[in-house]
DNA sequence: CTGAAAGCGCTTACAG
DNA sequence: CTGAAAGCGCTTACAG
């Protein structure tokens, strides 16, 4: 049987309240309680269980984290980053991975309700899901509007969006496509959308947006990306909305013998550190991932420990970077 | 408050210990009695806390996952699996990122005691941290030797090995180089450098291996890929252990303007969804990826579930596949 | 078929 | 400076 705090008491000769008070450093205790304390501790090799001190505290210092899938690099990375955070602000993260369908989102957030989690972190593209779900704990989501009761956070969209545009005419492009994830989904990546029809109409020049319906399909994605080779075989300039596409036009681009950067301009979004190795000569709007979990955690810790939330404001846009790469 | 057992007990008109029996199905009940139940959980939408009920039970139904970082899409692809076989199974999964740093390993090692994991799935590159320290629950490692007592689960590294330096003298290359992770580490991995030696010799070629002294550190990488192509400037064929080395010697064969796959073929090791997206033109050595984290799971399950740890088998290789890109 | 009591391993207000 | 008692929210052996 493991040691509990009974058995360290009984060998240093105190109380389980005084073995206690030396774990959590409470209270007066004199110099020579804490060191028969600490020596039982180690000669039992005392292991303290969270689990019931969480139960006791009605506090378990645990953080939920539903993502679609670890296997993207943009959500791979954004859970490296806050599960870094959380780590060093002695908060633990159950991770779950929901491939992005909404029954499997359900069950992760009763599940994760079941475990007491103080706060979570979610990327869903389904906002019905919890939009009805009554919030027994604070909520963040990333990048996606969840309800009116969940603050968001994310990369400045707009600016994304406006600046990838803007590259791609600077460089000289005449047709310019946007290719675009499900627009249904009413979400802040859609401003990348909007920036992009912004800056080509007040150009003078024709927004075309083709939109991939599924997120995560990647036969939906190549059948789109043909048909956007097939309808508009003069196309100049491309915009992606993330680097997947932006990888996969790229591909295409080379089967069909299609120069870059010579006839056709390429740029994607988000900038992951894997982009960054496996495809570097990708030009990209580069998300703060890092930035954006900092931004994350810091608001759902400020909604943990304050129970006032009228402070935590609803939407915050963090800035993109450029990241020059051989496609444009 | 959260309604708790006693709550619902009480709108019930039941006793509390009825209300467990309903919410276990265990024993016998009256249907009458299981619906006035039912009906009072609904009506205060009750949930049940895990963390009670882990502790009664001895048993937290929580994996501990320790990883160098999810940034990396091997190690992102891996843990998404894991996880979704754990959540098939009922198991819950604690996410730890190391960084590969053996400080943060014991930290997490300590932290998920104290959590009370029912086992551990740990990506380690430092096995002393783990020799040491003794076992207080099942732990089942990936592709490295942690210690006598902790069973590995990885690809079959000699296979992968074999196949990758196979191809690339099939192909007709004269002067292949091999680049490899640190090897004072006693990894299985270390059997691609291996295997990779034993072809060499055996049709009379001189082996070739140059080491990345640190995992995860770019600039120790591009210096080593610098020097490969300072040093045999007529290099023809070049397995790296892993895609990511790969990936930064086909850039840095681009920058020289050495043409692949005409001038070097190159060969990598690991074959990751982000790879096929952002890559897919690497030939490569596949890892079952899936088959390593179910198999991993099976092993760790069985571990927590009997008590009698000699039939888990010490070491699983499981096999690898080629893909065959447009690289060699 | 159902309930009162004890206990999982902690912590804290209270008393001394 | 230290301890006995109660309680966090469950479950289960025991009794009826």
């Amino acid at each position: 049987m493991k040691p509990k705090i009974s058995d360290v008491a009984k060998v240093a000769g105190v109380s389980p309240t005084t073995v206690s008070r030396v774990l959590n450093n409470r209270g007066y205790l004199s110099e020579k309680t804490k060191k028969l304390v600490y020596r039982a501790m180690e000669e039992l090799d005392y292991v303290p269980n969270d689990l019931a001190r969480s139960l006791y505290n009605q506090r378990s210092n645990l953080i939920g984290l539903i993502v679609p899938t670890t296997s993207n690099p943009f959500f791979g990375e954004l859970a490296f980053h806050l599960e870094n955070i959380c780590d060093s602000k002695g908060f633990k993260v159950m991770i779950c991975n929901s491939s992005n369908r909404e029954d499997k989102e359900m069950k992760y957030w009763d599940m994760l309700s079941r475990n007491q989690v103080d706060g979570m972190i979610v990327v869903s593209y389904n906002r019905g899901v919890f939009n009805e779900r009554k919030l027994s704990h604070p909520v963040v989501a990333i990048d996606h509007y969840l309800s009116e009761q969940i603050p968001v956070v994310g990369s400045d969209n707009y600016a994304g969006g406006k600046a990838a545009t803007t590259l791609l005419l600077e460089k000289g492009c005449k047709e310019i496509i946007h290719l675009h994830g499900p627009t249904s989904l009413n979400t802040p990546a859609n401003l990348r959308k909007k920036a992009y029809e912004d800056v080509m109409c007040k150009n003078g020049v024709r927004p075309i947006t083709l939109e991939v319906n599924e997120i995560l399909n990647k036969q939906n994605q190549q059948r789109v990306i043909e048909q956007l080779f097939n309808t508009y075989p003069n196309v100049e300039g491309i915009f992606a909305s993330d680097d997947m596409l932006a990888a996969s036009v790229i591909r295409e681009a080379r089967l069909r013998n299609i120069e870059i950067p010579n006839q056709l301009k390429v740029v994607g979004y988000d900038g992951t550190e894997a982009l960054q190795t496996f495809l570097p000569q990708l030009t990209t709007v580069q998300q703060p991932i890092e930035q954006i979990a900092e931004t994350a955690i810091m608001k759902l810790v400020e909604m943990i420990e304050e129970k006032d939330q009228s402070e935590v404001s609803y939407e915050t846009r963090l800035p993109i970077t450029i990241k020059m790469g051989e496609t444009t």
